[in-house]
DNA sequence: TAGTGGTCTAGACCACCAC
DNA sequence: TGGTGGTCTAGACCACTAG
């Protein structure tokens, strides 16, 4: 076998058993890593190929350092969630926190569209094609801003419809409970007139211009963990983003 | 005085030189730097710390390096610029290079607003408060999609509206002869009825639905160099953003 | 005081490129 | 063949944390 098609250097090597024991729960959220050292005696490199590895994985968020203390795995908090993925913001640039009351909870199958987005035929023949659709209502100083249809699929959220209760920000739920910790989000946006039966919740007039995002969640695994479709009225907020 | 307070890891000393040096134009977009080694005596330091600045730069997209040749200073192209801050894309994912139109070009004074989108109050008294508003139509597969304004005040861009062609990716010009490099934008979207004197630019009727977005520009320096404005019909793409 | 991560150095070896 | 960046190691010292 030729060595070069499959070369990786050492600290690629280091990174992808640390991802693939994140991925599979090997470390809790919050829990502490073993030392540089540690891990570097374990996997048989040096520490400073190890520190590369860590590094590289706090750059993506999903590890946190402590000087003096040690390694940790981020943890989803509600506020962190919302900073980082919520991208609603007032005019002026100050940060919203957003309510949010969910007004339905479905268990269903997916349509044709849904398992393109949410990557359900790539998984496996005969993979489970059912998923829980959860319609909320997300209200900014207490006036409804955002309808929003959030697609779990039950191949990785087993039951989640029947949890008693759900979190403000979803994917600390995600990390908990279900292994899963989104790692990247995509979002397209479009401007639509808004649909007559949303208007109706967020105490608007149909056919007013609203922003329609679309967006697929990434587990750490890489994979579309959830798929989610919202309507918002930009009248009194708007979508921030930083591109670099 | 009090070292702590002033403490600067020396790596990050190095990177400040650095970007100090590209903001003043010391090396040229597609130049190449000094050896890691060179950069090292010259700054009294060693290759590794040097090496720790630079992939820094990297990351940043400032520089690229090309093993076995050398550091150079990243360009700007039309291409690059395009697939970096353009982000229209067609629904299914695909990219899109729009073409561009000057329809206007106008001299005057910023207004209150621009001028402090601009942050053109922030640089000193008595600061140039001129801008030239370059209005322009982009158009995709031949049809007009995105109506654009964009602002560039003349104390950056002295006489900018002496050139004879601006080029489609502004950006290209603006590091060539300006000596400016944009290395983020920031985006703000909205969804808003178009104003009838822009529909008729865009072939599109009065009131549509359409994404709005105000973007200000940063240069290496941090500061914003420019300042736009653009109407974008969203019913055949859309706005693609990946957010880690 | 002991253990952790943070910085910095020096040096070895490799892969790639140009002459 | 010589110069460049890419990887890896080993070790020193510092700063922070906790008992």
């Amino acid at each position: 076998m030729s060595l070069s098609t499959n070369f990786q250097p050492l600290y690629k090597q280091v990174y992808d058993t640390l991802i693939e024991r994140l991925s599979a729960g090997y470390w809790k959220p919050a829990a502490a890593l073993p030392s540089e050292f540690a891990l570097a005696e374990e996997m048989g490199v040096s520490q400073g190929t190890v520190r590369k590895a860590l590094n590289q994985l706090v750059a993506e968020n999903i590890l946190v350092r402590r000087q003096g203390k040690g390694t940790y795995v981020s943890e989803h908090t509600q506020e962190s969630s919302m900073f980082r993925f919520f991208r609603y913001r007032e005019a002026g640039g100050d940060d919203l926190i957003p309510s949010t009351e969910v007004i339905a909870l479905e268990r269903r199958e997916a349509t044709a569209r849904e398992i393109e987005k949410l990557e359900l035929n790539t998984r496996h023949k005969n993979a489970e094609l059912g998923v829980v659709e959860v319609t909320r209502i997300r209200s900014i100083n207490g006036k409804p801003a955002i309808f929003e249809r959030v697609l779990q699929p039950l191949a990785i959220f087993q039951d989640i419809d029947k949890e008693r209760e759900l979190p403000n920000s979803l994917y600390t739920l995600y990390q908990e409970k279900y292994n899963i910790s989104i790692v990247e989000v995509r979002d397209e946006l479009q401007a639509v007139s808004l649909p007559a039966d949303i208007a109706d919740h967020l105490n608007l007039t149909a056919n007013a211009p609203v922003l329609m995002t679309e967006r697929a969640s990434i587990n750490i695994d890489g994979r579309v963990a959830e798929w989610s479709q919202a309507y918002c009225s930009t009248d009194n907020f708007v979508y921030s983003v930083s591109l670099k």
